[in-house]
DNA sequence: TCCGTTTTCAAACCTGCGTTTGAAAACGTA
DNA sequence: TACGTTTTCAAACGCAGGTTTGAAAACGGA
């Protein structure tokens, strides 16, 4: 782990995973990548075989470092009241606001994919999105106990994307005309308002 | 109109708007749009001064197309019961899922600009964005009369995002796992589906 | 210490990009 | 028709991109 070698990988994903994120896939040249990792040119196709490697690696540690996150809590989920465990998953969808952190990140770079979907991420998806979908459909389910496979399954994304819309125009959001602060008090707020009204859609449903 | 220098225009205007929509302002090079629109290389800087100014017109274009669309309605709106404004404001959002046509386009170009606005964007929607953001907030308002402006602010946002998620990851929803077909009729039905929970919602707020 | 392997490095290579150029063609008006 | 303007065109320019190269350096087990 720290050997040299390794090192000069880390620092390379490292660097990679903020230009990504920032730039998005093509707006981020090798040069730059290599410039912040302070590492020489070439170390990219000597440890990753290329620019499309690297963001292989990059994608594949952005979408564990986003489900991990909240499929660890599945199991908390099913001992809590549904309307607790509704309001738990969504402050947890709404945890990349709070701050510019390394799930911010993560969520930037899904965020490039979700406008046009490179062949690597769709492989990743359709391989590994399963259990995080099945997470959020067994939520839904306990409010919808009687719906076709069909409802359940729009209702899960319209779960998920209660909560993008927020994450994804984050900083749009700060700024007029809107002006959201978004420190973790906001961020709770926002939660807790948006739980309500999900909460409500999915009774009515 | 028809004079020939007009046509060129029209023609660049054309393919840049596919293209762009396509893949990107990045990933669209001038020598794909000349070639799509079989144009000479060196017109988009005689007629647009350069790759930037041709972009600007697009985006311009995605812009006014995709809010007239909006706004010619938004007449209609006031004379309707609020819950009835609320759903055909609804199935208007979700126009660009039902085909691959021009409201479609103009929807991604927009999705390539959520994720890392661009300069050109951000001054268009501080100029133009008033509108449509006021017309949302005001059909939001009937729901919440006692709200303050941040919430209701919240809310408008909220209600476009409940459609913005089925639009945006419409090639996604068409595959598996979730695999919605398309057609009208299952727009109407989303539609409707979204209507009464989004309903739900505002009336719990 | 020695030696085969792994890792780093500076430089060059090639390709594709957006833009410029200057001349030819088309246009529109008098 | 004649002539100044507008519009097209093929070619080239300069630059930045990802990748390759071949040698130097560092490593690590014998």
């Amino acid at each position: 782990m720290t050997r040299p070698s390794e090192i000069t990988r880390d620092r390379i994903l490292k660097a990679a995973e903020r230009l990504f994120a920032e730039r998005g896939y093509d707006a981020t040249s090798i040069r730059a990548i290599v410039a912040r990792a302070r590492v020489n040119q070439a170390a990219i196709n000597y440890h990753f075989d290329g620019k499309e490697g690297l963001y292989r690696e990059v994608l594949r540690a952005a979408f564990r470092g986003l489900t991990e996150d909240q499929l660890a809590h599945a199991g908390d989920a099913a001992g809590l009241p549904r309307e607790q465990a509704l309001a738990a998953f969504i402050r947890r969808q709404l945890r990349p606001l709070s701050a510019r952190d390394e799930a911010s990140r993560h969520m930037r770079i899904f965020n490039w994919e979700t406008v046009r979907p490179t062949p690597v991420f769709r492989k990743l998806m359709t391989e590994e999105a399963a259990p995080f979908m099945g997470l959020t459909v067994e939520l839904v389910r306990r409010f919808l106990p009687d719906a076709d496979q069909r409802s359940l399954m729009v209702a899960a994304i319209w779960l998920i994307g209660q909560c993008s819309v927020f994450v994804r125009n984050r900083e749009q959001l700060a700024g007029p005309p809107v002006a959201l602060e978004l420190d973790d008090s906001t961020v709770d707020w926002l939660a807790q308002l948006l739980s309500r009204w999900t909460l409500a859609g999915l009774a009515a449903a």
